[in-house]
DNA sequence: ATCTATGCAAAGTTTTTGCAGCACG
DNA sequence: CGTGCTGCAAAAACTTTGCATAGAT
C-alpha cells in the first residue's frame, strides 16, 4: 500500500502554537476566565492552587499523569499538595478543560482540551506510543446514539488498540535471525 | 461505599442464550478449545484453574471486575488465588476471549468477548449506569485508521459519556419543586 | 524428573480520606 | 468572621511480585 503518513497531531499543536507566540497566552486568559465562571456558577472559591494547577497544566504539551504534574508543579517552585491536584483535576475534567484517559495501564492520564481540535487515540500494546487521530463520522455516531438511548452525550472516548509498524518490524527480525 | 454499575443490557445477552439451553454449552466447548490451542500454541501449561476460571467468566452475563469474579468462584467452591485470576484474565483478553474494559473509575472490568457481537458502551456519569450499542461505522475507521497510520488494529473501545434521560428527569424534578 | 504455575501474603502504585489551620468571600 | 479549601500523611483500593510447593508434561 501506499506511504503511510505518520502525522502525530501532537506535533501540530506545537507548531501552530511557536508560529504565534502570543496565541497561547491568549488561551490561557481565556481558559482561566472559562474556569472562574464555572468556579463562581458553582459556588466555588477562586484559590490561587486552583489557578496555578490550571497554568502549568496549559502549559504542558501531551498527556501526562498526576505525579508528572505535581513534579513539574514543585520544580517550578508552585508547590501544592497532591490532593489538591487531584481536587482541581477533578473540577477542569468535570468542566471539559481537561480530559482525562485511561489507556490500559491503571494510571489516568490527562490533557488540556480546550481550544484544541477533538482527537483520539491509537495504542501500540507493546510499547505504549500513542498517536493521535480525527475522524469525522464519530462525531455522526455519538449524535445519533444519543438520540437513539435518550443520552445527553457529553464527550467520548475512542481508542484503538493494536501493533504500530516498528514493533511489527521488530517481531519479524526477531523471527528471522541470521 | 462504592455501588457497581448496574448492567442492564446484560438482559439481550441472557434472553438470546436462554432461547436455546444447548447453545451455552456448545460455545464453551469452543471457547475451550481455543483456550487449549493457545495455551499449546505458546508452550503454557493446561491447568484446572485456568478453565476453572474461563468457565466462570462463560457462566457470568454482563461486567465483572476482578474481585466479583474471585468471590463468585469462591461461592461456587472453585478456590483460586487472586494472582491465579489476575494472570489468567491477561492470558484470556491476550487471546481476545475476554475483554476488558476502564470506565472512568480505575477499575478493571472485564467482559466475554467470543460469539458476542462486537459494541460499545454509553456511561451514564451521574448513575453509571452502563449501556450498549452498535455502529458499523465503528469498523471502517478502524480499518482507515489502521492503513493510515500503520497500525495492526486488533480491539478498539469506544465509551460515549453523558447523562441518561432518567438522570436527566430527575435533575428537572428537582429544579421545579412542587 | 523438570520446570512452570499456583497460592499466599507482603510490597507496590495510584487514589482517597481525615483533621488542623489558613484564606477566600 | 465563618465555611470551605489546603496540606500532610495515613489508609484504602487495586494490582503485582517473591518464594515455597504442587502439578503438568
Amino acid at each position: 500500500m501506499g506511504g503511510s503518513s505518520e502525522t502525530s497531531y501532537a506535533a501540530k499543536h506545537t507548531a501552530s502554537a511557536a508560529s504565534q507566540g502570543t496565541l497561547n497566552t491568549d488561551k490561557l486568559e481565556e481558559v482561566k476566565k472559562l474556569f472562574t465562571a464555572h468556579l463562581e456558577n458553582k459556588g466555588l472559591r477562586k484559590t490561587g492552587e486552583r489557578y496555578a494547577i490550571l497554568e502549568e497544566i496549559y502549559a504542558r504539551s501531551g498527556h501526562f499523569d498526576v505525579e508528572e504534574l505535581y513534579a513539574g508543579m514543585k520544580e517550578r517552585g508552585l508547590q501544592v499538595s497532591r490532593a489538591t491536584v487531584y481536587n482541581t483535576l477533578d473540577l477542569l475534567v468535570e468542566q471539559g478543560l481537561v480530559s482525562k484517559h485511561q489507556f490500559g495501564r491503571n494510571l489516568a492520564q490527562y490533557e488540556k482540551s480546550y481550544g484544541y481540535r477533538q482527537h483520539d487515540h491509537v495504542i501500540c500494546t507493546e510499547c505504549h506510543k500513542v498517536v493521535e487521530f480525527c475522524d469525522p463520522r464519530i462525531h455522526g455516531i455519538q449524535t445519533m446514539v444519543g438520540e437513539l438511548l435518550n443520552f445527553h452525550i457529553l464527550h467520548h472516548s475512542l481508542n484503538l488498540y493494536g501493533i504500530c509498524g516498528d514493533c511489527r518490524a521488530q517481531a519479524a527480525a526477531r523471527s528471522i535471525p541470521a
